[in-house]
DNA sequence: CTAAATCTCTTAGTGACTAAGATATATATC
DNA sequence: GATATATATCTTAGTCACTAAGAGATTTAG
């Protein structure tokens, strides 16, 4: 096999592993809902309170891509839950800042421990040099996926028969 | 610094980065059913049937997680838009299995060309050997997770006084 | 002060989902 | 071979999260 097949063989292999291991991942979070007892788009909205603090309701709507509505929907389940607290913001009265309540975190947070402790495992295999490579290579593929969902967005607001013809791979089967 | 501690923060940056380019890659999920104009659980099982080939409704439902119930409206969804076509298995005919029609396998497959582009060229600036460190690590996490989904589904099943207690990492924040 | 903009919430309607059971076929037991 | 049990998909009724549109409250611009 010559040189440069076998690296388009090699990245093949990557991006099926990345998406077969991806998958398992989006499982894993439906999972977790179920067992919290939680829609799934009510767990997504405690990951990225997580991740990003206490946030106002819009910029939810805006990160999850749901609609303004849907999120009070989310927010209203949650706060009956216990999970998070409306917070008024004193300075612009019409934002509410959707704060995650502390003990909750740690609630929704045990469910997490299977998965991290798998991970762990995994990462002691690797030194730390190795874990930094993964790290980019992580980093990377964030800003790169997000630039792609920005492009295929931008498909939708052209009408088709504009479209710029994409250059198909291709397929296998 | 300590190394341990380094070693540690390593370990929660890449977890964090690992959250953060999943979450993304959900997003472009939901946004290529968008631009596709098919359901969420529709376009998960075409990527199903993509990457296992031809699969009977009862495997899309187990491997899905949805009901055969939710499973039959997905595929008639799916047959109306002529993306699958259903197969009876002759050898025995209560099965029937779920085949792509060839050429809805790239009507989709195209939706995914902003991705793989931007996941190919991240990848030119790894080695093959950086490649297949991360393949490795790929594989080996969908493995752990996939062990990780499954020991959590056994809690579901074991009544919560008798859930043997989780240790708990200490949350940030 | 008024008009426009911004942010969240409300309402009505839709659609995908589950649970339970119906239907059809296959396998095991006598 | 007939009967009972198991397996695989589909049907039905009801539920729940979602969208679209617009209302209400507050802020900003002219």
């Amino acid at each position: 096999m010559s040189r440069k097949k076998a690296r388009a063989a090699l990245l093949q292999e990557l991006e099926e592993a990345m998406r077969r291991s991806s998958a398992q991942g989006v499982l894993y979070g439906q999972t977790v809902a179920n067992v919290a007892g939680i829609a799934n788009s009510d767990l997504e909205c405690m990951d990225i309170l997580y991740l990003e603090g206490r946030v106002t309701a819009g910029r939810l709507a805006e990160v999850t891509g749901l609609t303004t509505g849907a999120i009070t929907g989310v927010v209203d389940r949650l706060e009956k839950a216990g999970l998070v607290r409306r917070e008024r913001d004193e300075k612009d009265r019409r934002k509410v800042f959707i704060a995650v309540v502390p003990d909750a975190a740690m609630k929704i947070g045990q469910f997490y421990v299977p998965m991290q402790q798998a991970m762990e495992k995994i990462c002691n295999g690797y030194s730390d040099e190795e874990l930094r490579l993964l790290l980019r290579f992580a980093n990377e593929g964030y800003k790169g996926v997000l630039a792609a969902t920005e492009a295929l967005k931008g498909l939708l607001d052209t009408p088709p028969e504009k479209r710029p013809a994409l250059k198909l791979k291709k397929l296998r089967r």
